[in-house]
DNA sequence: AAGTCGGGGGA
DNA sequence: TCCCCAGACTT
């Protein structure tokens, strides 16, 4: 019989791309802050930072922060709600109060200095596989595989394998491909952030830029004409509505009233924790009059009002419907606006409090309701 | 294993 | 409009 004209596809030795990766990352890496300074503290806040979030979103926040935060003990010792606002616009809040958790675990488990083995940083709040692995590879040295959406999406290309990304057994696969890529790496922190580079810049879920990719001669996908297939995109859910009925609430001097959303013990549910004009969710609240809303809010105009709410809150109208969305929610803000005259003390009651345009940027709102404050 | 948690940029 | 992003944590 005579042998096949065609050998089946054989998956490409991802590990033999360390140090080609390595060698592009010298000359195409990007100046990045947190590349500045190799310290464990800056992995530390960049890499949480960096969880589920671009570049670019978190290039204006990593500097301010660590001059705020300078050190691993001065971000301990600071108080949750400096955290959260220099946390701002981030979004993820929790991963704020687990950095900040992490601080104080580095300081009472480590003298302050963030441990260098990624089995202690993974007992760190808010660091799991990847963080440690990336901590302890990309600051330290350390032999630790990574696996990220770059790293499972440049794997799953070179070796033409085909999957959803969020498929658990490619997840694994990918973990075992990125142990053999730092056991083969001779510096495996550089090579492992050249991959998550490469993953970001060159090798982009959308249009890569094949025609420019150091790795085109062994990449599986490409041979195949699978590059824009590969990975399957991931199933999505159907977004959740939620309808916010809100009150911009202003005083003569330009004070606002913000309240507090709720954060529980395990980190609560959307934007936990933050400030916001105050606001009730209701099923039907784009046909809510005025009366209704402010006293759905305790704002107490309507009929249910205490005798001095009632006279400390102006004439409350409709604003606009403010739309938000997130990735699994709709939000619609049903906005309501109120002059109030005096100091309005009364309406400062429940976690209510009137802040200043001078006091709102020491106060963390979601972008959201910031949106809401400037409709 | 599935759901939740922000927000914006790019196609 | 839909997709993704240097994921972790809870149920």
């Amino acid at each position: 019989m005579a042998p096949p004209t065609r050998r089946p596809p054989r998956t490409p030795d991802l590990a033999s791309a360390a140090d080609p990766l390595a060698a592009w990352f010298e000359g195409a890496a990007r100046d990045l802050p947190w590349r500045r300074e190799r310290s464990g503290y800056h992995a530390l806040v960049s890499e949480l930072m960096l969880q589920q979030t671009q570049v670019s979103r978190v290039l204006e926040k990593f500097g301010p922060f660590v001059a705020r935060f300078p050190t691993v003990a001065a971000l301990a010792a600071a108080p949750e709600d400096e955290v959260l606002a220099a946390w701002q616009g981030l979004g993820y809040y929790r991963r704020a109060r687990l950095l900040h958790a992490a601080a104080k675990a580095v300081v009472e488990r480590h003298g302050g200095v963030v441990p260098g083995d990624p089995e202690a940083l993974l007992a760190l709040p808010g660091v799991g596989r990847y963080t440690a692995g990336a901590i302890a590879s990309i600051a330290f040295g350390a032999r630790a595989p990574i696996v990220d959406g770059n790293v499972t999406r440049v794997f799953q290309r070179l070796a033409a394998r085909e999957g959803s990304a969020s498929d658990p057994a490619i997840a694994a696969w990918a973990w075992g491909e990125a142990g053999r890529f730092a056991a083969a790496a001779h510096a495996p922190g550089t090579s492992n952030e050249a991959l998550m580079e490469f993953g970001a810049t060159v090798c982009t879920p959308a249009a890569p830029r094949c025609h420019a990719c150091p790795l085109r001669g062994m990449c599986g996908a490409a041979a195949a004409g699978k590059v824009d297939a590969i990975p399957a995109p991931k199933k999505r859910v159907a977004r959740r509505e939620l309808v916010l009925v809100t009150a911009r609430v202003v005083r003569g001097d330009g004070a606002v009233l913000l309240e507090q959303r709720p954060s529980g013990p395990k980190g609560g549910g959307l934007w936990a924790g933050l400030w916001q004009p105050p606001a009730v969710e209701s099923a039907d609240g784009e046909a809510m009059g005025e009366v209704a809303a402010a006293e759905l809010l305790g704002l107490g105009s309507g009929a249910g009002g205490t005798s001095s709410t009632r006279a400390a809150v102006g004439l409350t109208r409709l604003e606009g419907i403010v739309p938000f969305a997130t990735t699994h929610r709709a939000v619609r803000f049903v906005v309501f606006t109120a002059a109030v005259r005096g100091r309005g003390d009364a309406l400062a009651t429940n976690g209510r409090r009137w802040v200043t345009p001078e006091e709102l940027p020491g106060y963390a709102l979601s972008n959201a309701a910031k949106r809401v404050l400037e409709a």
